[in-house]
RNA sequence: GGGGCCGUAGUCUAGCAUGGUUAUGACACCUGGCUUGGGCCCAGGAGGUCCUGGGUUCGAAUCCCAGCGGCCCCA
């Protein structure tokens, strides 16, 4: 079969695979030369803005409001909370000089906004009639990440939706981690990414944190791809940064806090690498950059109707899909078809001699790579049944290759063969940090978390030490 | 933090051990022609601080030193 390039299988060499696809369509060039730093390209900011865009609606919709916050905060904002400081203080830029002089105040560039957000909050919470308060923001965070960075996965530079919000007691906190849940969940299955809803276990959770969870998204390389997470500050943050209202009955109490955030390019990535295939991309026709491509095939003789038919077409389509006619002259059919496949273009008309004299197109589709005919009359109506055939089974085959992915492990030498094979295991667990140390130590993995979207009751022992197990977790290794 | 590998055109790469003419090839790019139902073919063209600096030498992509940059493995 013919590949992306020379014959590079995404399963086998995932990393060849992603990097040279991304650069070859256009989404990224990470030929920057400052070390994790990209320029994203056209199709990339396409497929980034398509995302981003569903993203902010929904939390629109569910009351957030769209704010812009400073790129910066101050040593001693930073260090406000204990714990917070100390998950990132090792990965943090710091701004020392401005023009010749050296900053007595030196300025810390956001890794994530709570101490630029939480301060505003102090001044604009006031009373329960403020509460529930709910923002977001679409910006780039900056961390300076010492393991290998890779374009889209892991970046000292990534877009970002963070989303924050203040509550009056713990159960309306409780009640926002669910629709913060509902709305992320929406959109990576509008996406059609299969991903694990896990609750960190408590020595990996968000600094500052009471807990964590996230989506871990699979990725062909068995690490999993931690594409969002929703924290539960508690009142952490409150305590610290003193955001307090009056209540109904005129006493002061502290706003329970939430934090979300949702990587766009790691997102991204997951669309690329879960739906892609040893063509390339395969986009969900609701992002794609482009959704449908006209190819004509003229012969000699016969260029006239065959253009002309091709226009016809186009003018139709392109008043409903983000429609290409590739009527490029010095370049092959076939070689057009590779083109277009390599950028995921859901659906391909083909239009020759055989189509113009019987008023017909051949429809071609993505995802199977299958040809069927279609009349020229309800070309339409045919293109959009294909679109939704291949949007549910893309979703259907990533969910299942997800469940294939994930296997049951009874000792840490499973889970060693397990991760080798690039898979996920399914353990039980003691709880204990220790425990989790070891089987990272002796099977290569990570405890990610139990499920929270399903209770799963454990049966058996700590697959590590052998007393009573008290979760059931998932380890993969990670981005 | 420890160890290893590598920097040659837009991309990938040969050459380097054993220094020697004009730095190899493929893809991509430009011009013209031919073709067109899966990357076709023919002819021509352009593109290089061989990472940077220093050293050895009659002569360095090649050897030596330093720096910068990238990748991988282990902790």
């Amino acid at each position: 079969m013919a590949a992306i390039a020379s014959a590079i299988n995404k399963f086998t060499n995932f990393s060849s695979w992603f990097d040279e696809l991304i650069f070859k369509t256009r989404i990224v060039d990470n030929r920057f030369p400052v070390k994790g730093f990209i320029v994203y390209l056209e199709n990339g900011m396409f497929l980034l803005e398509m995302i981003r865009r569903r993203l902010e609606e929904l939390l629109v919709e569910t009351g957030h409001k769209t704010m812009m916050f400073p790129l910066v905060t101050t040593d001693e904002l930073f260090a406000k909370e204990a714990e917070h400081i100390k998950g990132f203080s090792s990965e943090v830029f710091v701004i020392e000089k401005a023009g010749n002089k050296t900053l007595e105040k030196k300025l810390i560039i956001r890794p994530t906004s709570e101490t630029i957000i939480y301060p505003m909050f102090k001044l604009w919470i006031r009373s329960h009639a403020d509460l529930p308060f709910k923002i977001h923001q679409t910006v780039n965070v900056y961390r300076y990440e010492t393991k290998a960075t890779r374009p889209l996965y892991r970046a000292r530079e990534f877009p970002w939706n963070e989303a924050h919000t203040a509550h009056a007691t713990a159960a309306e906190a409780e009640e926002q981690v669910r629709e913060a849940i509902t709305i992320y969940s929406k959109v990576l299955k509008e996406l059609g990414i299969s991903y694990l809803l896990l609750k960190r276990p408590d020595f990996d959770k968000f600094a500052g944190a009471k807990y964590s969870i996230a989506f871990d998204a699979w990725n062909p390389d068995g690490k999993v791809n931690q594409v969002a997470t929703i924290h539960n500050l508690g009142r952490n943050f409150s305590k610290v940064f003193e955001i307090e209202f009056e209540q109904k009955d005129g006493s002061r109490a502290l706003v329970y806090q939430l934090c979300y955030g949702f990587g766009f390019s790691r997102v991204l990535a997951a669309v690329i690498a879960q739906h892609g295939d040893d063509r390339g991309c395969v986009f969900p026709p609701s992002i794609a950059p482009v959704q449908v491509v006209i190819v004509p095939i003229p012969f000699k003789g016969y260029e006239e109707p065959i253009m002309s038919y091709c226009k016809k077409i186009h003018e139709k389509l392109a008043r409903i899909y983000r429609c290409v006619m590739d009527d490029r002259e010095d370049v092959t059919p076939g070689e057009k078809f590779y083109h277009w496949e390599m950028l995921g273009v859901p659906v391909r008309i083909e239009v020759g001699p055989k189509e113009v004299s019987s008023d017909k197109v051949t429809l071609f589709r993505r995802d199977t790579l299958e040809r069927t005919e279609a009349d020229l009359n309800d070309v339409e109506t045919r293109i959009e049944e294909l679109m939704t055939k291949i949007f549910t089974s893309l979703k259907e085959r990533s969910a299942r290759i997800m469940e294939q992915m994930t296997v049951d492990a009874y000792s840490v030498d499973e889970v060693k063969k397990a991760l080798s094979e690039r898979k996920i295991a399914k353990i039980e667990w003691c709880g204990k940090e220790e425990c989790a140390l070891k089987l990272k130590e002796h099977a290569g993995g990570e405890v990610r978390g139990s499920r929270f979207d399903i209770a799963e009751v454990p049966q058996r022992n700590c697959i590590v030490c052998g007393e009573k197990a008290q979760e059931v977790v998932y380890v993969a290794k990670a981005y």
